[in-house]
RNA sequence: GGGCCUGUAGCUCAGUUGGUUAGAGCGUCCGCCUGAUAAGCGGGAGGUCACUGGUUCAAGUCCAGUCAGGCCCA
């Protein structure tokens, strides 16, 4: 379409379509793209710097390849290509290297699936090593298809040395992090409760547990116990806590209770079995035991606050005597909803028990074994599988008399959901990282980011950080980093090693080391050296990283730090930019800071965009099962990636919102008619009319005109406005401001201009048009690149003869004119131009009728004398008038400025603002204007604007209420009016005949007309104007029978009788 | 249950340190122009700014609460 046709003789410019086929562009930029390998010149075009100076730093966060890139991913590839395209335009190296996350449960559940696998005993049946070469193959699956759909959607990026997480460089660096952690103090070991399968002998991950099928409904039993509280004094008698629970066999390993410390607590004298007891229960809690409690009188109250630090009896005795054990602690998560307002805490066995106990320093037991078997521990129940111990245990605190009430409980619960039985909660080793001991300094460092959208900061981020636990960073599985930590086997001769390089391990345990996966790395052992008896055997722990780990590790594992590329990374951190969607704040953006400030006490990025969601138009995810979004492919098929780019990257998904997209994609159809075909047409425009003249236009900023002057002014207003709204990531306010560029420039400057294009003998004024909307379109390329890079591209060679804008510098503003008040002083005129045509249309005047007069009034109005011109043509009168003075035509309008006002009047105000809408002021002498008991003072109280008046006969009077004016238009006709507008109407439906002859611009014609009355006169008296305007050699009256057939192409002339037109090429 | 975000025109959203008559785009209705573009241009209609209360001379804006929706955590 805008390729040159070699064949075609030359014309300064492509020949372009009117008509657009963006895909089809795209395919024909994408293959240029490639040929030329623009990519990689616009990199490499941009120095560096010393130590990497001039680089723009950015990261990518990796996505996982066993799955299909969809519209989330697409938006996210869109945000990630604007702003390195800008920062390269603005001078920086923008380094764009792809990388792949290949580790942890999502690649295992796929593998699992793919294979048939399920479990973690069915893994080590089918074998570690032939597992994990699984997932290895299967989390690479889709990378062709990625790779394909980035560049289909234009986004620049290096495959060439793409980094992955399990490459053997990757892991070093991130065993070299663990290390450090380590060295530091920052690591240790402790108990994670973890949901449990003891029928399938493996830790279920939270992750399983939420699948659909896991949470059946299930019946067990409810007790609920008194535990006998140490004797005080001052209380009423000996009190009992009631304690409810729907696990009975996590009783023995009771070590504490909680209550809620603002909560109230009834203290209730109680008969049982004959005798008076006192028990204490939430007081809101009371009523659901009216059976048992139900004639209880209440002889005092306590809060939880008070309860808090009392020991009491447990009710069993396993555990009697550790240290800090069985006292009654306030937990905030106590709530009196469910139960009796009191929880018993097992530590080994709930995860809120777990974190209760551990912060009052209490240590857990677990006295269950694998297989969910009740150990030596618990002598009564040895042997005995937890649920099953339900009943006796039961039945036993029943005998001892400390049971209030013993129930069936139906609730939801979480089974395993490969052999059916249900889960428990049960406390693993786990290793963690102490982050709670840098926690602070996180909080400190995340001020210095700058978050897009800023709440982020200190919102959904800064509170995350504030709250932020130490980070369980071991996972029971297969196919991750694995933990570099060697532990003797037997615990008489104690000893840990732990590994930070691969060189470290080659010298302990002597061999070649090309992989550090499970299962190789496990078999890697040696005998213990601080072991005399010479029969310990230093072993690795068995468990691999949390994944997240990998990912916080990016920065410097992408580049193998600190093995190589040290003085790299140095240079290279922290980034300048990421982005990813919002709920990376509790993944990637969080990890990243933990790490960057453990190892390096630094942010790890400067800048970061979180944007919002996609999500389908009923305001759910999408689904492909559902198929609630149109497909990606069709969508760039029909619209093109430009379409698309445009579409997210205007939305507010960027600040942070959802965005919903339709089923059918027709928003993508609104983004081409609304941003891309303008700008489509503006291009076409110029093309046409510059090959019909063989001009070739150059990019300058010197001209004199009106319109030439406006137009380079508003360019220079965009150039500055999108620079500013890139610098602060605000990628949407960017779209919003070559919106109404392309607004201005089609629909004011072009539409203006136009007669300087047809012009049919070369003039300034001509090039000046030409010179004026070359300059602003390449400018606009320029300016618009990052957000629409194929139509720019294509735009931008066809009228550079082939430069890729992309290796364009940004441009600079300075070098076009800068008058603003000139740029505003058009604005009015637009406004004005609007006012009377509104007044036109009210008056039903159309515009091919010429009107006799338009005054503009009002103070300053003599500055628009330089487009008097323009007004009168736009507004089709015949005599424009300036007036500074508008008293004929307005009153004066007190404009009191409240902010101002408000403060010197202060309950007076309101009364100041009624005499100002009421007229009822008087303007003094001295330009002061006296309200009730108030003097103001011009310019600095208020200003004086003005209202139409009404009762002028025949004008229709309109104002501008932020110009301070009025316009007012003299609707009267006379008949030699009414003529001329005849004759527009006849130059109107012949230039219609051309079009419909398909002739071309420069054809001559003659023209044959038949008509009586007003009209045969207005042709009579305007022959000449028609004749110039649509080329006419000859404009003659035909017979009363009208123009004969042959070549004459004729159209009927609406009016007072029977009238024509006709037209025929000449020659 | 906790935290964060969002409620403004039929739809999607702007709205600055509180200041007089709350804006834009789309859609709709009416009209207009046309020697680039009917996938063009202009205009009109359309709002108790979610609700309630408070602070203030003055609240879409600040404060408290309520309701609704979303996200995250438990």
């Amino acid at each position: 379409m805008s390729e040159p046709d070699s064949n075609a003789p030359a014309t300064p410019y492509p020949k372009v379509d009117s008509q657009a086929d963006f895909p089809a562009i795209e395919k024909r930029v994408l293959e240029r793209w490639k040929r030329d390998r623009t990519f990689e010149a616009s990199v490499e075009n941009r120095p560096a710097g010393e130590r990497g100076q001039n680089e723009f730093v950015f990261y990518d966060g990796p996505p996982f390849a066993n799955g299909m890139p969809h519209f989330g991913h697409l938006l996210t590839s869109y945000a990630k290509d604007v702003v390195p395209r800008y920062q390269t335009m603005r001078g920086r190296r923008v380094e764009r290297r792809f990388g792949w996350d290949c580790h942890g449960l999502p690649a295992e559940m796929h593998a699992e699936k793919q294979l048939g696998v399920s479990g973690r005993q069915a893994i080590l049946e089918y074998g570690i090593d032939r597992f994990n070469a699984f997932c290895r193959e299967s989390v690479l699956t889709y990378t062709q298809e990625w790779r394909d759909y980035v560049a289909r959607a234009g986004r620049w990026v290096s495959f060439d040395n793409e980094y992955r997480t399990m490459d053997l460089s990757y892991m070093e660096s991130v065993l070299w992090a663990f290390k450090q952690l380590y060295d530091k103090g920052l690591v240790y070991e402790g108990h994670r409760v973890l949901p449990y399968s003891w029928a399938a002998e493996t830790p279920v991950s939270n992750f399983e547990t939420r699948m659909d099928n896991s949470y059946r409904e299930r019946d067990d039993p409810a007790l609920t116990v008194l535990f006998p509280l140490e004797v005080r004094d001052g209380d009423p008698g000996p009190l009992n806590l009631l304690v409810w629970t729907t696990t009975p066999w996590t009783l023995p390993s009771n070590l504490a209770a909680a209550v809620g410390p603002q909560i109230e607590y009834a203290i209730l004298e109680v008969e049982r079995d004959g005798a008076k007891q006192l028990v204490v229960i939430g007081a809101a809690a009371r009523a659901k035991y009216a059976k048992e409690l139900g004639e209880a009188r209440e002889v005092g109250t306590l809060t939880g606050a008070e309860l808090v630090g009392r020991a009491y009896t447990p009710p069993f005795d396993y555990f009697v005597g550790r240290e800090k054990c069985h006292v009654i602690l306030g937990a905030e998560f106590v709530d009196t909803e469910e139960g009796t307002g009191v929880v018993h805490l097992a530590p080994g066995f709930g995860e809120d028990d777990q974190r209760v106990c551990e912060e009052h320093g209490i240590e857990l037991v677990c006295p269950v074994d694998e297989k969910g078997r009740f150990t030596a521990e618990v002598a009564d129940y040895v042997g005995q599988n937890v649920l099953a111990a339900n009943k006796p245990i039961a039945q036993d605190l029943k005998a001892r008399g400390l049971v209030l009430r013993h129930e069936q409980y139906r609730h939801n619960y979480p089974h395993c959901w490969r052999t059916d039985e249900p889960l428990i909660y049960r406390a693993m080793s786990s290793w963690y990282v102490r982050v709670t001991d840098f926690r602070e300094r996180m909080v400190q460092l995340n001020q210095e980011i700058h978050w897009i959208p800023e709440h982020i900061r200190d919102g959904q981020f800064g509170r995350w950080l504030e709250g932020a636990r130490d980070w369980s960073i071991s996972r029971n599985r297969f196919f991750g980093t694995p933990i570099p930590i060697w532990r003797s086997d037997d615990p008489t001769y104690p000893r840990v090693d732990v590994y930070g390089s691969i060189a470290e391990l080659e010298a302990d345990f002597g061999v070649k080391i090309t992989d550090l996966h499970r299962p190789m790395i496990d078999e890697l052992t040696r005998p213990n050296p601080d072991d005399p008896s010479g029969k310990s055997t230093m072993r690795r722990v068995e468990d691999v990283l949390d994944v997240w780990f990998d990912s916080g590790s990016m920065p410097f594992a992408q580049v193998h730090y600190p093995f190589e590329n040290k003085e790299w990374f140095e240079d290279h951190f922290p980034a300048d930019f990421i982005c990813e969607y919002v709920a990376q704040t509790r993944g990637w953006f969080y990890t990243l800071v933990v790490l960057a400030t453990a190892l390096f006490d630094r942010p790890p990025f400067k800048n970061v965009i979180c944007h919002g969601i996609v999500v389908a138009e009923d305001g759910r995810k999408l689904s492909k099962r559902l198929k609630n979004y149109p497909d990606l492919e069709a969508s760039y098929d029909k619209y093109g990636s430009d379409a698309l780019r445009w579409h997210l990257m205007s939305s507010p998904v960027l600040r942070g919102g959802d965005l919903a997209i339709s089923q059918t994609g027709d928003e993508f159809a609104d983004v081409v008619r609304l941003a891309l075909l303008p700008i489509w047409s503006a291009y076409s425009f110029f093309t046409m009319y510059a090959n019909a003249d063989g001009v070739r236009a150059v990019e300058r900023a010197n001209q004199e005109g009106t319109l030439d002057r406006y137009a380079l002014i508003k360019l220079r207003d965009l150039i500055e406005s999108v620079e500013s709204c890139m610098d602060a990531y605000d990628i949407a306010g960017a779209c919003d401001r070559v919106r109404s560029f392309m607004d201005a420039l089609n629909n004011w400057y072009i539409r203006r201009s136009r007669p300087r294009f047809w012009a049919s003998n070369p003039s300034q004024e001509k090039q000046d048009a030409y010179d004026t909307l070359y300059t602003c379109l390449i400018n606009l390329c320029r300016v618009a690149a990052p957000l629409l890079p194929f139509l720019t591209d294509e735009i931008h060679r066809g009228l550079c003869r082939g430069e890729s804008v992309h290796l364009e510098d940004w441009p600079s503003a300075s070098q076009l004119p800068d008058d603003f008040e000139f740029m505003h002083d058009m604005d009015r005129v637009r406004v004005a131009c609007s006012a009377a045509l509104s007044l036109r249309e009210a008056h039903r005047r159309r515009i091919r009728l010429p009107l006799p007069m338009l005054t503009i009034a009002g103070p300053g109005c003599e500055r628009l004398r330089p487009f008097i011109d323009l007004v009168r043509d736009e507004v089709n009168v015949k005599e424009l008038v300036l007036d500074e003075d508008a008293s004929q035509l307005a009153r004066p309008l007190l404009k009191v400025k409240s902010r101002v006002v408000g403060p010197k009047v202060g309950k007076d105000m309101k009364a100041v603002l009624a005499a100002a809408e009421a007229g009822s002021w008087v303007l003094q002498d001295d330009g002061r204007v006296q309200v009730g008991e108030h003097r103001l003072e011009p310019g600095v109280d208020f200003v004086l604007a003005l209202t139409a008046v009404d009762g002028l006969k025949g004008i229709a009077i309109e104002q501008l209420p932020e110009y301070n004016a009025v316009v007012a238009l003299d609707v009267r006709t006379t008949p030699e009016l009414e003529r001329e507008g005849l004759a527009r109407d006849a130059v109107r439906l012949l230039q219609q005949l051309r079009k419909d002859l398909d002739l071309e611009i420069n054809t001559r014609v003659d023209v044959r007309y038949m008509a009586q009355g007003e009209q045969a006169r207005a042709l009579e008296e305007f022959g000449d104007y028609v004749a110039e305007q649509v080329l006419a050699e000859s404009l003659e009256a035909s017979g009363s029978d009208g123009p004969a057939g042959g070549d004459w192409r004729s159209v009927d002339w609406p009016g007072e009788g029977k009238a024509c037109l006709a037209i025929r090429a000449r020659g």
